[in-house]
DNA sequence: TAATTTTATGCAAACCTTTGCATAAGTTGG
DNA sequence: CCAACTTATGCAAAGGTTTGCATAAAATTA
């Protein structure tokens, strides 16, 4: 019952041939005759030939398939990174498999593993918050598998990197809030083990340090994910201080939206009495009443980016000596929840 | 420079054993002397080896891999389908690629060969909105290649298949509204060619029906996709009519949420004079201002029920004269959207 | 027509791994 | 000490495809 699919093999014995002859056919080699090619190819159709990729790729050692990497896929914010990437590589007849590390150090590298099983051809990863150590990043590298890293980074892996640069997003955001008025800046901000959660704290830091605004640790507190669950308590936190802030910038749109909550619960106005920011522009954020101001990434580019680089190593020699960091600018978006 | 990856007969050349010493010392083969055994691995493992899938794939003529086509993967509800179908086939030792059709048929046909050139186990999709005919499809079930499909239906493809009950939750939503004292209740609809919206479209009429409130159809109107912006305009003409609905059952949350920024606009008050109630619990949902009531779906668990069917076929004879059609049940969840 | 060129096809190896069968060496029992 | 058995390893085939080289047949030239 189990009927095969289709071999080279087969159209071969069919046509009374040999395989090489079939193969040229379909790859229209000059040196067959046109009445061989045209049957072999009005069989093939009729029996619905697709080459099997697992020989050609053996055969090859390339398999024209990369692993993308990332911590988790239902975030808009990764997807459309994702979106980016196969858009690029969708035009070089390339694949992806989709791993999702959910954060967690152990099933990252289990998927590195399973990926250069799968002989993939290189990697575009963005590494889980709990990835402290990098030794499967650096076997790769030892392997000399093209890796490119995107979003977050991994110091002390030399390899092509692709970020946004958030520091300079965080600054202008938080320098907006001081120009419109407010003077005690929260900051909710995400787990120190991520660089862009350490790099939006430091333009934080530095847009007050530049007006002379003193950086108060009450001001700053930490939220445990990017959900608007995660931004509950840390927003209660601040607004239960003696001198509560009246301006928070959120460590991305999610947590904002929890603090929008929580602030619009306790009937206080938003933005009148404090001012809301957040980071990523989900596409969300500009239906909240009010509608949330943000900073946006430039994610899909970077997917296409992180791809077009990626794609370089791969059909390159992949000189390790030629490192590429990138970084995209991002750009502040003024809605409703920000003070003019 | 360009190291290659490690291959057994490798390691077996550098200890001057045969490849098949190798193999079976890997495997903890009983008929390998513990001296051999114990070399062997060792090295393979200062050596990094790993194994390649491609030629064991191709020997075995399974890849341990399915093929996953979504529509978009931008979206929470497919993305948690995704991760439903990821955690069951997980502990299966499967992998999966993951192709976005973009709602096009044409991508959608492309990917299923690209799919079967790389020899997957098994496909589980959910259809383009645009796909009417199902000749790739019956390709696959022809091929004896197991196919599961799910959420969307395909009339006429007689394979496994696993919906949500839809019909089901329109019509219980429906029966709320009325039941909290709505009489002219509006849907905006969408696309027709969509099994889901179809069954969302009855469930809404019988609800109507069931309590001998005519429907109209100045009342049905069709968004062209299922973000908030899909929303603005269908609701902005119900908003027009000369006598406008005390209630809107919309597509999906996030055509609800277009909606719900349009009758906030207009000043009119949610839920007192009109009710909104979406589908699928985005969740984004419980956050906005109403929260929005809403239609939960069940999608982690579709995407495992899914992958588990899918797993049975692969593993079995895949036997198509037992064909299985599951639906899951939706649930009613009510926020502050929607008159009590 | 014989020699040469052109045209069309086949053979076999390679990619890497597993596994049934064969075989060599070593061990046991009579 | 030889037969029978055990233990450890190797050989070769298989999986599907491509491609350099060889070769047979056909066409061209002298």
């Amino acid at each position: 019952m189990n009927r095969q699919r289709t071999t080279i093999t087969e159209i071969a014995n069919k046509l009374g041939v040999s395989p090489s002859t079939v193969s040229r056919a379909l790859h229209n080699h000059p040196a067959i005759s046109d009445a061989t090619k045209k049957a072999v190819l009005k069989l093939a159709k009729s029996l619905n030939y697709q080459p099997n990729l697992l020989a050609l790729n053996l055969l090859r050692k390339k398999t024209n398939t990369i692993g993308v990497i990332v911590p988790e896929i239902t975030s808009y914010f990764f997807s459309s990174i994702i979106n980016g990437i196969q858009d690029f590589i969708k035009q070089a007849d390339y694949n992806m498999v989709i791993g999702q590390s959910n954060e967690s150090y152990k099933e990252e590298r289990s998927i590195v593993d399973t990926f250069s099983s799968i002989q993939v051809d290189g990697f575009l990863i963005s590494p889980s918050s709990s990835t402290k150590h990098f030794g499967h990043l650096q076997t790769l590298k030892e392997n000399n598998i093209p890796l490119v890293i995107f979003d977050r980074d991994c110091e002390g892996v030399d390899v092509d990197k692709v970020f946004v640069d958030e520091y300079n997003g965080a600054l202008q955001a938080v320098e907006y809030l001081i120009n419109s008025g407010c003077k005690k800046i929260a900051h909710i901000a995400g787990p120190k083990i991520l660089s862009t959660a350490r790099h939006r704290l430091e333009g934080y830091k530095m847009a007050l340090k530049m007006r002379g605004i003193p950086v108060e640790d009450q001001y700053i507190v930490k939220s445990n994910g990017f959900m608007p669950k995660h931004g509950i308590n840390p927003t209660k936190k601040l607004l239960a201080l003696p001198d509560p802030p009246d301006a928070i910038f959120a460590i991305n749109d999610g947590v904002a939206i929890g603090a929008m909550s929580v602030i619009k619960a306790a009937g206080i106005k938003i933005p009148e009495e404090i001012s809301i920011l957040g980071f990523d522009d989900d596409p969300h954020s500009s239906y909240f009443k009010p509608s949330l101001s943000t900073v946006s990434q430039p994610t899909y580019e970077m997917g296409m980016l992180s791809a077009r680089i990626l794609m370089n190593r791969i059909n390159s020699g992949n000189d390790l000596t030629k490192i590429r960091i990138e970084s995209l600018y991002s750009e502040l978006i003024l809605r409703d929840s920000s003070r003019k």
